[in-house]
RNA sequence: GUGGGUAUAGCUCAGCUGGUAGAGCGCCGCCUUGUGGUGGCGGAUGUCGCGGGUUCGAGUCCCGUUACUCACCCCA
């Protein structure tokens, strides 16, 4: 009863790693508005039918009642009719109809919000985490360059973290699907499931099941495994693809949109993104119509991808219009706990206090408390310190909160007031200006740090997102 | 949902074939009459996850239960 212990799969962070967390949500918003991606924040509910309408995920949806909900006639318990979204697509899908009268089309948006589901929680796996979304959806129609487009973000995006090393990796479904139809299979969904099975099974088998369950013949399948074992850094793919002597419209045009999002992203990954194209991603999802892509991260690749996406033509529809659209997104807490519980980041400070102000006795607390507001009028965090104790205890209060600075202010004299700032971490104390002493900017806010070598280190920024 | 592991101090863990609970780290105090980190000395802390059983006696053995955790499935 009394005791607590922690909640499966409902991570908390402490301050210090929140901080981390804060600066990157506040770094992927930052790039999603430079490529002018508005924000915006869905409730997290949603009826449950619209939810399950998927039919297999209703054990994953949480639902929500209220504890004294009515019971119609005194009957049965009260039928649930809410639940928590289990991702950001399918809450951003009901918002665009709803909304679509006051939205200018095509839409391009971000959103970073937590999701639940109910799996069996596992590192990188949670119960409730929060996911980074940027798609762009079309009313009736969406060219194909907003594929090329959303996709660069994230690539951009990612590439600015502080985090390991992360690879796109690229598909095309029209690719996929034009190769099977000119190979004569007509079960193309059921095909790429079993393909889907290459990373756990040896090739051989993956070609037998071909065989068995899609009934294809042996010579089918091996083409098959042919095209989802290419796997290259450039547009090579594509003279592979014909050398494999399939011909089909479809194919034509998948090859053809996946050499341009292969380009066009490699253009903008830096040296900390990989891309790819690798024709035996497929992602389950039936919705995906044409590029497809899966994220994964360098060292972290057990956490199997840390991101993904994809075109879908009919991401909504009320009947007269459908929207199709583009997106991906970016799995925050399955990429950020695992890299803060390995220590690969943590936070600077657990506070945002840059200066401790000392106090000398509790009579003198106004003398401190007047430094503190002279200090927080030119930005700069600072808190008084909680009690007059020796000055040895502020100074150890101060280093247990990694706070760089303490602030001593001292009478020199009947009407002469000495003001010193101490940097604890050298031990230099010099004689300081309230008025315009600061401190330098990397010690003014926390920031992240990360055993990840980084080109250019604005990494420590924190803005309030949430 | 299926299978394995674990549960003892704030943290990491030890505790052999049952005999009234321990280490390291951390924390607090003093050496250090106001300027920390190193060093020395001293100190505090546990319903041994919960319930039942066996026994003169259970942290230890048995059963149950709950939670956590790992793997599978699946996904961000």
């Amino acid at each position: 009863m009394s005791k607590i212990s922690p909640l499966s799969g409902f991570p908390e962070l402490l301050p210090a790693q929140r901080t981390v967390e804060r600066d990157v949500i506040a770094s992927l918003s930052r790039t999603f508005e430079l490529h002018g991606f508005a924000n915006i924040e869905t409730r997290v509910v949603e009826p449950i039918d619209r939810l399950a309408k998927g039919g297999e995920v209703d054990k994953e949806i949480y639902v929500l009642q209220r504890l004294q909900a009515e019971r119609h006639g005194g009957g049965p318990a009260p039928t649930a009719e809410l639940g928590l979204h289990f991702d950001l697509t399918v809450p951003f899908a009901r918002y665009v109809l709803e909304h679509a009268g006051h939205l200018e089309f095509p839409f391009r948006r971000f959103q970073i919000q937590p999701a639940w589901r109910g799996e069996r929680p596992q590192e990188g796996r949670y119960r409730q985490f929060t996911q980074a979304d940027v798609d762009i959806v079309g009313r009736d129609e969406l060219p194909f360059h907003h594929d090329v487009e959303v996709m660069s973000v994230m690539v951009d995006a990612l590439g600015r973290l502080p985090i390991p090393r992360v690879s796109f990796q690229f598909n095309n479904r029209k690719l996929i699907q034009g190769f099977y139809r000119g190979l004569g299979i007509d079960d193309v969904t059921d095909a790429i499931r079993v393909i889907d099975k290459l990373d756990k099974l040896p090739a051989d088998e993956v070609a037998a099941m071909l065989v068995e369950r899609v009934g294809t013949t042996p010579e089918q399948a091996q083409r098959c495994l042919e095209l989802a074992t290419i796997r290259v850094e450039d547009t090579s793919f594509v003279e592979r693809v014909r050398a494999l002597g399939v011909a089909d419209d479809l194919l034509d045009e998948g090859l053809a949109e996946l050499a341009e999002v292969v380009e066009a992203c490699s253009a903008v990954a830096g040296d900390r993104v990989g891309v790819e194209a690798n024709l035996r991603i497929a992602r389950g999802l039936d919705y995906y119509t044409g590029t497809v892509v899966e994220v994964f991260m360098e060292g972290y690749e057990h956490l199997k991808s840390v991101g993904g996406g994809g075109r879908y033509d009919a991401l909504a529809s009320d009947g007269r219009t459908t929207y199709p659209g583009v997106g991906v997104s970016f799995g925050v807490s399955r990429t950020l706990i695992p890299l803060i519980a390995d220590g690969v980041l943590s936070g600077s400070r657990p506070v945002p206090s840059a200066v401790l102000v000392a106090l000398n006795a509790e009579e003198d607390r106004a003398a401190s408390a007047a430094v503190a507001q002279g200090l927080r009028e030119r930005d700069i965090a600072c808190e008084v310190a909680p009690t007059p104790a020796k000055f040895g205890k502020q100074i150890r209060f101060a280093d247990r909160r990694a706070i760089p600075y303490v602030w001593f202010v001292q009478a020199d004299g009947p009407d002469e007031v000495r003001h010193q700032v101490k940097d604890i971490r050298t031990g230099e104390q010099v004689d300081a200006d309230p008025a315009t002493w600061t401190p330098p900017e990397a010690d003014l806010r926390p920031g992240i740090v990360t055993t990840i070598p980084m080109p250019s280190t604005h990494t420590s920024t924190t803005e309030e997102n949430q």
